[in-house]
DNA sequence: TGCTTGCGTAACACCACGTAACAGAACCGC
DNA sequence: GCGGTTCTGTTACGTGGTGTTACGCAAGCA
């Protein structure tokens, strides 16, 4: 699984700043939005794996909306609401809403109400979130979700450990953005790809990353996937499509 | 302990087939029913862990059939309805249902609430889980209650000790729930499956498991019902009816 | 050129898990 | 009760994955 990518969706500026870099600092990838179109333009961009979708929109309406996307899209929704009342809520659920949360909320609630949501997604449509995540290619290596196995240019199978499956995933999810440590580290316990801390007292990433190349660097000496950035971290640095160089 | 054994009830054919039909894609029991009657019928016939039942039944009415059932029986019972005006919530709270969930509902959501009622259940009455289990079945191979027997797919047959059979049980009744090895010993002992203590010091569960695993597994080396979760215990993997690897 | 800082990585240590082997308990037919 | 069989927890060892440490090299800078 890749770091997740959530829609921030906010009428208000200051709202949905506080909220996408609150995310961003819990291990997500947080796009704002501003209405609707920006959703649908967001989603046609690339990947979107929640919503948390306010229901004041200014002159739009929330639940509406909410409805709209769910009779396209599988997405799942978190609605948001200063609105606590009962029949709000209901009205949140017939829709489609797989949670909903009234402002001004708890942010450790807010996190795990997410996570909940994501997982509950992930399991349960493991058909249609499978097929995507199943076989990816990049840079003429396929990776085979399933086992945790990648295969090379040439035909050849290499099988990755889990935490480096979750560095790759990280980085697949992140192309051409340059990475600090401690992000690939909360990262990797986000997805719960592994299960150490982000001791951030080690050098646990660098030979995380070194252990990747040499599994899938042709040339691990000069790697051309995984690049460092010096005094950064580091930064998958192909077309992650296409596979072209940079 | 074993799958859980729900009943549909709703007089419309489609929503009960449509409903049936993704309980048991979600590792449940689903039993059919069109009318009170039929409840009944069923209930003497066998072991009935939730009730989903529709509020508008035809002529019947959901509420009342509810109200009844509670005066006789313990089993958990979720209204389902089109109505979801809050005197219609509370009339359904106040005559003893466990939850309420409107239609139309988010299938996550329905499974959700099933599993946190079943689970409240299984907490406050152990004694109507006692009951025996008759026959089961799960990816391909069928599980006979009386000899603790299990037979393979291909027919061959495989007779389990009690302890084997008691943590079979434990995994069917939590599909996909990733359980530690203290949750899985507390319920083998509460489940009576078997006599030891949850002795959390040695390491028992593993060579149980790996002892189910010899048995059923098609390899063991590389299992795929019984599946690790490094650090976190053991899941059950695949879908409990048909058999589809998640 | 020499110094400093950051990176690569080999070697090591540790931890979680799988499992073979063993020993005691329970069971069973006699 | 008795001898054998089966069940089951414990122990010990092997294996693989992961973080840490230490050393050497490269980049950048004066």
């Amino acid at each position: 699984m890749a770091i997740p990518r959530l829609l921030v969706v906010d009428d208000d500026a200051e709202t949905r700043s506080m909220l996408t870099q609150f995310l961003r600092q819990n291990g997500f990838i947080a796009l704002p939005c501003q209405d609707e179109a920006s959703i649908h333009q967001q989603m046609s961009a690339g990947r979107v794996d929640l919503i948390l979708l306010d229901v004041m929109l200014g002159d739009e309406n929330g639940v509406e909306i909410c409805a709209r996307l769910r009779t396209e899209q599988e997405v799942p929704i978190i609605l948001v609401s200063a609105l606590s009342a009962d029949h709000q809520r209901m009205a949140g659920y017939e829709v489609g809403a797989d949670d909903y949360i009234a402002k001004p909320f708890n942010p450790d609630l807010l996190l795990a109400r997410v996570r909940a949501v994501l997982q509950r997604a992930h399991r349960s449509s493991s058909l249609a979130y499978r097929r995507r995540i199943s076989t990816l290619r990049f840079a003429g290596w396929t990776y085979l979700g399933k086992k945790d196995e990648v295969i090379s240019p040439d035909g050849v199978q290499v099988s990755l450990s889990r935490r480096e499956t979750g560095l790759l995933k990280v980085f697949l999810a992140n192309p051409h953005i340059p990475l600090t440590r401690e992000e690939i580290a909360t990262a990797l316990d986000v997805t719960g790809e592994g299960e150490a801390q982000p001791e951030a007292s080690g050098r646990a990433i660098d030979v995380l990353v070194g252990r990747l190349r040499t599994k899938i660097e042709a040339n691990p000496k000069e790697p051309r996937l995984f690049r460092t950035e010096r005094g950064v971290g580091y930064v998958i640095s192909v077309d992650v499509e296409t596979g072209e160089p940079e």
